[in-house]
DNA sequence: ATAAAAGATAAAGTTCACTTGAAGTCAAGG
DNA sequence: CCTTGACTTCAAGTGAACTTTATCTTTTAT
């Protein structure tokens, strides 16, 4: 028996062990769920995705790093082709290097914005709140029930 | 000649004058186009807004506040449908302030868990840039150049 | 050995929030 | 007068980001 062969899902590449993991497992410890990761492999949102013989997807540690910075990506409200084309670049080589960084300074000025107005919004809100307090008191004053 | 009635759009209500404005004024002066703002009306979103006697909108002070708080509401992400049963609370009366109260306490939250998250995926963005920033640093170092 | 579970693809469907188009009415300017 | 532009309604269309369905293959468990 070969070593390792008892193992589902490990690999032996370069003397190291790298744990890989399916596609239900990613699922359950990112919260992604599969159709939406075959999404965005499709939309070639997540690079290198290796698959075993049988044509199933098997992730290891930086496709789990990929998923976590396009969540994050998304979670900040960067549009999929926007993300897109940053993949892009990265496939391109390092001569692109200027210009992912140029379009991470963009994104993090685009979240500071969106921080801001929400912070500016969230004032507005505050107010409304102010203002049902005002009428509890009132009514606090007055003796009225409801 | 009647008083004011070379003012095209002057109502005379209770002595007082009341500037009211036509939907363009308003696109204009929110950046809300036209057809959105007869959309958020069909949907129940700005209550009470006046036509004139051939049926056009006219859009008091009032109407202006109410477009505001739901500009507000929409721009820290409050669906459409959630809008829609603040309205109806509103229009329901006094009885229903204390739920309408509730509805901006549960809003402000989430507003809050909102930036809460943008800050900690802004963090991960940060970290990519200061990736970049080593690599450029590294390649200073040694002279190479792109 | 075989039934059930999990994975694959491709295409169609869903939801949300608008946006656009079609067709008609009304007021102002040449 | 009559054309132009701003309004009206209602219905259909759009775009983004998934999600669901159908059909097929592979793996796992009893």
């Amino acid at each position: 028996m070969l070593p390792n062969t008892h193992l589902k899902y490990t690999l032996i590449d370069g003397g190291e062990d790298l744990v890989v993991l399916t596609i239900k497992e990613v699922a359950e410890l990112t919260g992604i769920t599969a159709p939406t990761l075959r999404y965005y492999e499709k939309e070639g949102l997540l690079p290198h995705v290796k698959r075993n013989e049988t044509g199933k997807r098997l992730y290891d540690d930086e496709d789990l790093s990929w998923i976590s910075f396009v969540t994050a990506l998304r979670a900040t409200g960067m549009p999929i082709a926007q993300i897109q084309k940053y993949v892009y670049l990265y496939k391109e080589g390092d001569s692109t290097i200027a210009e992912r960084k140029m379009m991470m300074l963009h994104h993090k000025k685009e979240i500071e914005k969106s921080i801001r107005e929400l912070y500016f919004n969230l004032d507005k809100i505050n107010y409304k709140l102010a203002l049902y307090d005002v009428i509890e008191s009132q009514i606090e004053r007055t003796n009225i029930k409801i």
